[in-house]
DNA sequence: AACGAGACCTGGCAGC
DNA sequence: TGCTGCCAGGTCTCGT
């Protein structure tokens, strides 16, 4: 589910409510996600006050006096706020009551997410300490994107998707960007031209802008019972479109697959 | 160093 | 209706 802009917006969403709280209890119900949940999470941090909230690529960070809970969701994870007595459905595996009477409830049927605590600076925890940077940051520029390809004979859409170059392009963004740039996602990374890279950072950018406003302007659908995502509601220019017609050029949308992933692009419109 | 494939899981849907 | 197979927004690990 979650792509940059979700956990973005989850950021948003969390912080607010949850800041200067105190964590009063945690419950596990199933400690099996992407690693297993530490088991003395309870007693790491009942009684403790997160002190705020961040993030950093996909992963949310509560920092508290002691450690950072680290959290991510996965391909299917989301963070709901619930009043501490409602009950636990089949795929809510890990429970935050904090203070406020409320709890931060995670729930994620394929369980690829992850919960985490790590002792010292989070970002020196071995799962962050090799990410890209950030697209959003000044630091991701025409001259990076160019830096970071000219060694990659890799497809440029599996390119900008690679965490260890920029974080939080996922599959989705990926597919819009190289659309919105008007730029084929088959070449080589190697081979894009200066100003190509440019303009796909310029894309990017925007994209993920666009998106993180959508989501942010249904925050409360968002974190209601049955709530959609925002972003989901907005309409993609190619993604999942594969044989409608191109928003700009009415040629049919076409399908491949990258890296075993999905990649949607106009034949026509990008070249 | 960088690439591609495989792995982790469950749910939803198309097709028979 | 029920079964099978395929697909899914992530990303780490491993073999080449």
């Amino acid at each position: 589910m979650p792509e940059l802009p979700e956990v973005e917006t989850t950021l948003r969403g969390v912080a607010g409510p949850f800041t200067g709280q105190v964590m009063l209890a945690v419950t596990v119900r199933n400690p099996a996600l992407r690693w297993p949940v530490p088991v003395d999470l309870n007693s790491l941090m009942q009684g403790r006050r997160v002190e705020r909230f961040s993030r950093r690529a996909k992963y949310l960070l509560a920092h508290f006096p002691h450690g950072t809970l680290i959290l991510h969701l996965g391909m299917s994870g989301r963070l709901c706020i619930v009043p501490a007595d409602e009950p636990a459905g089949k795929h809510d595996h890990v429970d935050f009551l904090f203070g406020n009477g409320h709890i931060l409830r995670l729930r994620d049927p394929r369980r690829f997410g992850a919960v985490l605590w790590a002792v010292g600076d989070p970002l020196q925890h071995p799962l962050l300490a090799a990410l890209g940077v950030e697209p959003l940051e000044d630091k991701f520029g025409g001259d990076y994107l160019c830096r970071a390809t000219r060694s990659r004979s890799a497809p440029i859409k599996n390119v900008i998707m690679d965490s260890h170059a920029v974080v939080g392009v996922g599959n989705i963004y990926a597919s819009e960007s190289l659309f919105r740039a008007r730029i084929n996602p088959k070449p080589p990374a190697g081979k894009l031209s200066k100003p190509r890279c440019e303009r796909l950072v310029r894309e990017i950018k925007a994209t993920l802008q666009d998106a993180i406003e959508a989501g942010g302007s249904s925050l409360r659908d968002f974190f209601g019972a049955d709530g959609n995502p925002g972003y989901f509601q907005q309409q993609h220019f190619v993604y999942g479109r594969t044989g409608e017609p191109c928003r700009v050029c009415g040629a049919a949308i076409r399908s491949i697959r990258q890296g075993q992933r999905a990649t949607f692009y106009c034949p026509k419109c990008q070249r």
